[in-house]
Order: C-alpha cells, then structure tokens, then sequence
DNA sequence: ATAGTGACTATAG
DNA sequence: GCTATAGCCACTA
C-alpha cells in the first residue's frame, strides 16, 4: 500500500456524517492537492475493500458525479445521514462541506 | 518503460 | 447551462 494512499483513505475514512468533501479538498487534506483524480480512484477501487464512505465524497461543484443508479443511491445515502440533496443531485457545500479544522 | 484511463478541477468560449 | 482543453497523478495492461 502506498502511503498517499494510505493517507487519502484515512482521510476519507474521517468525514463525520452529515458532512462531504470534494476530490480536492481530501487530496489537498492528504497532501496531496493535485491528486484528485487518485482520490476518484482510491474510492472506486478500495471502498470494497476498505470500509469507506464513499457517498460522502463529490465534486468540487457539489454535485454527485456518478449517474444512473448509483447516483441516487448516493444521494439517498446522504439524504438519510441528514444531508437535503437538491434537484439533480445538487448538494449545498456551503452549509454540507466538512471542515476538518473545526471541531464541526 | 510507454500508453491509456478516470467517481477531478480550472479556464475558455 | 454546455463542450473543449489542459494539467494532474496513481493504477493497469
């Protein structure tokens, strides 16, 4: 296992309920601001073998990025741990981003 | 080693 | 809102 890695998942394995991130914020909280992508991946490729929560983490623009079923399956995910998810998909980071600096 | 890929982001039109 | 480009970096073949 790759210590970037190991770091992103811990990171992401941190996002208390009823808050999100964004690719970058986790890739820059990991060290790491360019290595969104790799956050993607991270995800797709280890949230079965890590135990992750893997419907907290969107895109920089506070949608979901996945589509079809799996989209709204992470919007209902999220809509349960308290998150109000807008039309398509649509969160609002002001109010839902994590804030790892603050005891939230 | 090289090339392709992706649940990204920022900028431009 | 949309698509197009470019930059980015780990993983896979």
């Amino acid at each position: 296992m790759q210590e970037l890695s190991q770091r992103i998942i811990s990171v992401i394995s941190a996002i208390p309920i009823g808050k999100v991130a964004t690719y970058g914020q986790i890739a820059t909280l990991a060290g790491q601001p360019r290595a969104a992508r790799q956050v993607a991946r991270l995800l797709h490729s280890s949230s079965d073998k890590y135990d992750l929560p893997w419907h907290r983490v969107i895109n920089a623009q506070g949608h979901i990025s996945l589509s079809g079923t799996a989209g709204k399956k992470q919007a209902l995910k999220l809509r349960v741990e308290g998150i109000e998810i807008m039309a398509h998909n649509r969160i609002d980071l002001a109010v839902y981003q994590w804030k790892p600096s603050r005891d939230d």
